[in-house]
DNA sequence: CGCAGGTTTGAATGTCGTCAAACCAAGTGG
DNA sequence: CCACTTGGTTTGACGACATTCAAACCTGCG
């Protein structure tokens, strides 16, 4: 597939699907571009757990997520597992001309993939600045997020750090509004939440019901939070 | 100052003092880019605990770390520090187009800057689609090895993550050789090093001397170290 | 109803943090 | 030259917080 039979499609196309989630990749295209990005799309769906094998893996494409979580997770030999990231939508997935670090993606909650062949993408990234630019700010941004988790984890208390992945879920999807109050569905699990918080299952419970009964939240049914006041949540998370 | 008369300087004139420095940020470019990078770099030196002031510094620069070794911190509100990151010769410190995050350079040792205005770089960046590449690989290199980090915090033990800290020291500052034994300087103190453990000063000098106890390094001074077989220590590591 | 998976709670243990003192090397001044 | 300070490191005793092991508890589902 060269630039050239790229650039030949006909019409102008836009991803219909799910263009209005296509923020991390379709915002700076062109219309020609829409189009042949739609051209190849292809859209799937997972189930809670299955594996998506974005990274460390050679046959690989790009894609963006439009709906659902994502967790990016490391693990030590003997087991111990650490998340090392989440990925909501619409973040866009996968790294051009990737070094291989051995990290797994897997579906956290149901989730809608928009994935992109990688040659198709890097064409087109090729032939737009707008595009290298949006690359770049996107990895340093994750690189933020990578570095203030690790205040999270090597500075912080248990009830703080439960306290802080709380924010950080209702901040990327309860739509990033800073009104109180919030209420939201927790995409992780107990387990899923201690390894991103380098916890056991059980102090996350613990937290939770601690931070429970300070009444800074109220949960039903295990998953669904509901925030009074985020001030006072943000103080409690250090 | 524009493009052109950037482009406008006559004698290709490699940055002498610390061109075998630079593979961060020259290897990329043409003679004339070379040329013009030459004559805008200022080369500083700093003491150790100095603060660089390179991010989240409204009259930003970009600096090649020439020798030395510099630390990225976080600090919470109350107090609490911990590192981030580590910046060996010869990376490239600041960010193109930096989201502000409020993150703080200061140097460990004695280190030599080779800096660069922003206006200058921006302008050889936009010019050099190598140049944009690499800056996108070093970003992604930092994102791989923050999270490698979180996996150090989040999931090992103290003994591990002093072995972790050992190794990374060992494979910056010894060259990167495989051979054992290796030996070399710590640029942090104890007090560095727990703030990058997630520690105290207590915790890791107890368990300093527990790996020497065990065998797997040998100090001396506090700071010279030698470690008589790399894959035990690795092993060690986690 | 009863099972299965995930969650919560309890009691005991252990690792790391806190507080405090001793140690050590280097530098200063009598 | 030696006493004294200073900053960093090491070691010890104790306590707190998170883990471990274990049991009880929901909630959804066959």
């Amino acid at each position: 597939m060269t630039i050239k039979a790229l650039n030949d499609v006909e019409i102008p196309q836009v991803c219909r699907s799910c263009s209005a989630r296509h923020d991390g990749m379709c915002a700076s295209l062109t219309p020609a571009e829409l189009g042949v990005l739609a051209t190849h799309t292809r859209h799937t769906h997972h189930r809670p757990g299955e594996a998506l094998a974005i990274e460390s893996d050679e046959i690989t494409s790009y894609a963006n997520v439009t709906d659902g979580v994502v967790k990016l997770s490391r693990v030590l030999r003997d087991g111990r597992q650490q998340l090392v990231g989440l990925q909501f939508a619409p973040d866009l997935m996968g790294r051009l001309f990737g070094t291989e670090s051995p990290i797994t993606a897997e579906a956290a909650s149901e989730v809608d993939l928009c994935r992109v062949p990688k040659l198709v993408l890097e064409t087109l990234v090729a032939g737009s600045n707008e595009l290298k630019r949006r690359l770049l700010d996107q990895s340093l941004q994750e690189l933020d997020e990578a570095r203030e988790w690790m205040v999270t984890l090597g500075r912080k208390t248990a009830a703080e750090r439960v306290a802080s992945l709380l924010l950080l879920v209702a901040s990327r999807t309860a739509g990033g509004s800073e009104a109180s109050p919030v209420s939201f569905e927790l995409p992780l699990g107990r387990g899923d939440m201690a390894d991103f918080l380098g916890l056991t299952i059980e102090t996350v419970s613990r937290q939770i019901s601690k931070l429970r009964n300070e009444g800074l939240v109220t949960i039903e049914n295990h998953r669904h939070v509901t925030v009074p006041d985020l001030a006072a949540l943000r103080r409690r998370a250090g």
